[in-house]
DNA sequence: CTTGACCTTCCAGTGAAGTGGAAGGTCTAG
DNA sequence: CTAGACCTTCCACTTCACTGGAAGGTCAAG
């Protein structure tokens, strides 16, 4: 298979499936005698599984990890089991600052929607933005 | 005042504020004899502004339309009531997509904590987090 | 007069995940 | 035989908000 009918099924770019060669991620394919890329089977699947890490929020280089060991023959599944942990845990951290940072602007639009706008020339800047502090 | 005592009342580094002064974000102050910059007392309220809508999670490019439309002379205020709107949408499609990917997160540790590793050895590459699709 | 803290400019790099383009090689259909 | 669709490598660029370092200038204290 070639680089372009990979790309098309996997939905990729050619450009990115190289990349990914690149950083790692894909073993270099044997090539034909043309020099051009000839992909097994498999490298469909592989491509699969990095989309669907990568949309469960895994970066690429967790993804690499998890690729490594199980090229080695390892298991990756405790490695796996930690990874998705350590992402929920951060996923709830994302989540607290967001709602923090909306409770914040909540604020502001109200103070915002408030405030003469003749009020707002001379002052500091503009005084929706300053903190309490 | 120099650029080091403005750091220190600031909390930013030297670095920093020179940076903002390059992309426009604090105007360049006059010199000194010895050509070391010269800022007003007003300086530390920019840049205290500046740190408050980027903690309101607005980017240095909103905050640089915001400070622009102000030096002008302009009132800023209903554009940053538009900025701040804008941002509170964000955040809600932000989260929304948090929640999911927690989600298919849990889901995926669920599966993960079910699944016998051996099994994983030889199936594509780590069944774990094939999609049902 | 020298040391050392501070300042100046300019150039380059970080990380993440690619994207764009140039210059050239290969293969298939008409 | 040639057009054009596809492939190759290599290098540079993207966004965002800085950060690091080199080479050199300024100023106050000892």
């Amino acid at each position: 298979m070639r680089i372009g009918d990979l790309a098309g099924e996997s939905g990729l770019t050619t450009k990115t499936i190289r990349y990914y060669e690149q950083v790692g991620l894909m073993p270099a394919p044997p090539r034909t005698s043309g020099g051009y890329r000839d992909y097994p089977t498999e490298a469909a699947s592989r491509l699969a599984f990095i989309r669907d890490a990568q949309h469960a929020g895994l970066t690429l280089a967790e993804i690499r990890s998890i690729l490594a060991l199980r090229d080695s023959g390892e298991s990756p599944c405790s490695h796996v089991s930690d990874l998705i942990d350590q992402h929920l845990e951060e996923i709830n951290q994302r989540m607290a600052e967001l709602r923090k940072t909306r409770i914040a602007l909540r604020d502001l639009a109200q103070r915002a929607a408030d405030t003469d706008p003749a009020s707002c020339i001379d002052t500091d800047i503009c005084r929706i933005f300053r903190q309490p502090r």
